[in-house]
DNA sequence: GTTAGCACTCTGTCTGTTTGAGTGCTAATT
DNA sequence: AATTAGCACTCAAACAGACAGAGTGCTAAC
């Protein structure tokens, strides 16, 4: 479809505005060392290039930005892995190499590492407790009618709910409750739990406790919740930082819409759960987001998607760099998951 | 030192400054009704206020706008306590008439609501946990070497921490030592844990536990970390509205202030625990913030101060009632947490 | 097929002008 | 003695015209 000069031309074009977000010109083009002919030829092919779409004029005599059809192609069939500058490749391997404990904390740290290296915002979601497995479970009762359940996951999630307490149910009631449920349902998937409950603990509830309809009107609460995943934001004043981005109006759009988090969960969450996904423009379903890009990466423990990592910024986004640099973060953030919470 | 007059001029300045961001002239202010005498009196009487140093031109020609000592000597002298609006003060009685079960969720909602209401942001600190006491604790090893410690206090909350767990201790050791800590530390507020442990519990693991010595390094580890407060934030994009922050360079310097935690902790902390306090423009001690004022005010528990409410705006802000909301809101939280967390 | 040349277009900047809102000062008025 | 009217002056903001510069599209020559 496209000459190779016309390809060439595209490329430049596309790579020199992500850089100066200017747009270009015939002559600029044709100064480079790498372009032989003339500015004249170069301008039939813009016009060309134009025609079909890939980039546009911001006025009738100015020079041209690639469109979103345009970024697309780029991202398609242009793009040419960019190996990640040695001091980038450092900050990730002292990421993992740092004794870090909590999970929340690795991700956390993941999220202002990715916007760190990359000037954008980042958005990471999970990690997903769906697969993981129940270690120990409690109700501590801290008033009248109210008590605390906690759950603690073989991840080291410590998921907590505030819940109804009935009259009826007294401490050895809850202990032998509790004793049950412990007995049971320790090693099972949440996925798995409320079955498991019906399947094994209902039976035995029944024989052991004393209020047999209360505690389990009360179990039933205490599974019932969904928990969402969290989502961890890194670099959101980077936003700032794009030309792009001088009009306080703009900002507070996109503000206000990322910081919608179960708009976002969703937005995350559709791209599924391998590769990496780039969204340009309008290609986001976010309103707000129609001038931004969204590139994606999901990572995962033992081959089960655990969430995602995501970059937002604005169309004119290093491509390259960042889809190279999900890439690599992905990766070796499954490996180490899966390394420190699948093989036991 | 002031006439009656040139308090009422600085009076009505200060109030329509604050409304309309627009510096005053003699004209507009000669031409409300509450003004009987002609401009060219209040052009003799701002030039004596400037002289004064109570407000200031931004250019030789202008209006007069509020300097920072007019701002103080308004919100010290002049502030006239206002009336809340009907339908904010429903806004507060829903917050608490709602059944909210977790602490955590309470505070995060009043933060909303106090950014909603104001159309600034709001800052809460807290709540500490120095002097709630504890209820239940747990010890879950999750893998080799590692194990989640679990606090459960009186208010709900739980904190949790990732420990390295002693190759010598196993699942016996683990639970004797579980047991005897919450015998013996139930009840004990978290400001007395270390002393508790050192009185009462030493003693008793030495006796009933394999592995005394290891066992106490482990223990040591557990009550070492202090967590900080917790710091949650409303409406940070209400910044964006405000036309004196219409320029990203500087939204983007006073959210990298703000989102420093520990930056924020002490500039909330400093305040001490109890009354309105606010903070004009330079006398805040963050840089970036010389252009705001802050108003903190403080809520407790049972006469134990607990966190800090505060709202952050520009030093053209509508302080009588912002001062009043503050009041009111931190007393009613107040009046809620001691209801609900001190009486039993 | 490529390129030189040229007329044309649009933006951004600079300059000068005007308008309007404000001031300070002085002299007249109460 | 305090107040006010009047006036010269100042500055910012809005506007208009001129101009330079970067770009285009088209035509004709190479």
């Amino acid at each position: 479809m496209l000459t190779d000069r016309q390809l060439l031309i595209l490329q430049i074009l596309i790579d020199e505005y992500i850089q100066n977000a200017e747009p270009l010109g015939s002559r600029s083009i044709s100064k480079r060392q790498d372009i032989t002919f003339s500015s004249a030829t170069i301008r039939n092919e813009l016009a060309d290039l134009e025609d079909m779409g890939f980039i546009e004029k911001t006025h009738s005599s100015s020079g041209r930005i690639p469109s979103e059809k345009g970024y697309r192609f780029y991202v398609d069939n242009l793009l040419s892995p960019v190996q990640l500058q040695h001091h980038d490749m450092a900050k990730i391997q002292s990421l993992f190499h740092e004794k870090m404990y909590e999970l929340e904390l690795l991700i956390e740290h993941s999220a202002n590492l990715l916007s760190e290296i990359t000037n954008y915002t980042s958005i990471i979601l999970g990690p997903e407790m769906y697969e993981t497995k129940l270690k120990h479970l409690q109700i501590v009762p801290i008033s009248k009618g109210t008590a605390i359940f906690v759950l603690i996951t073989d991840t080291g999630h410590v998921e907590k709910y505030t819940v109804d307490l009935p009259d009826e149910m007294d401490a050895a009631d809850i202990e032998r409750t509790v004793n049950i449920l412990n007995d049971r349902l320790k090693g099972v998937p949440f996925s798995h739990l409320r079955l498991k409950l019906q399947q094994e603990v209902q039976g035995l509830l029944r024989t052991h406790t004393e209020n047999y309809k209360q505690t389990l009107d009360f179990l039933a609460q205490l599974f019932q919740t969904e928990k969402s995943d969290k989502v961890y934001y890194g670099g959101k004043t980077n936003i700032l930082n794009q030309p792009e981005f001088q009009d306080v109006n703009k900002v507070k759009d996109l503000y206000n819409a990322i910081e919608k988090q179960d708009l976002v969960q969703r937005l995350l969450h559709q791209d599924g759960t391998s590769g990496i996904k780039v969204k340009i423009g309008a290609e986001n379903t976010i309103q707000e987001m129609k001038n931004c890009s969204l590139i994606t990466a999901s990572y995962s423990i033992g081959g089960q998607h655990m969430g995602t990592l995501a970059i937002l910024g604005p169309t004119r986004m290093e491509y390259p760099r960042v889809i190279g640099l999900l890439d690599l973060l992905s990766k070796d953030l499954t490996k180490v998951l899966t390394q420190r919470y699948y093989s036991n």
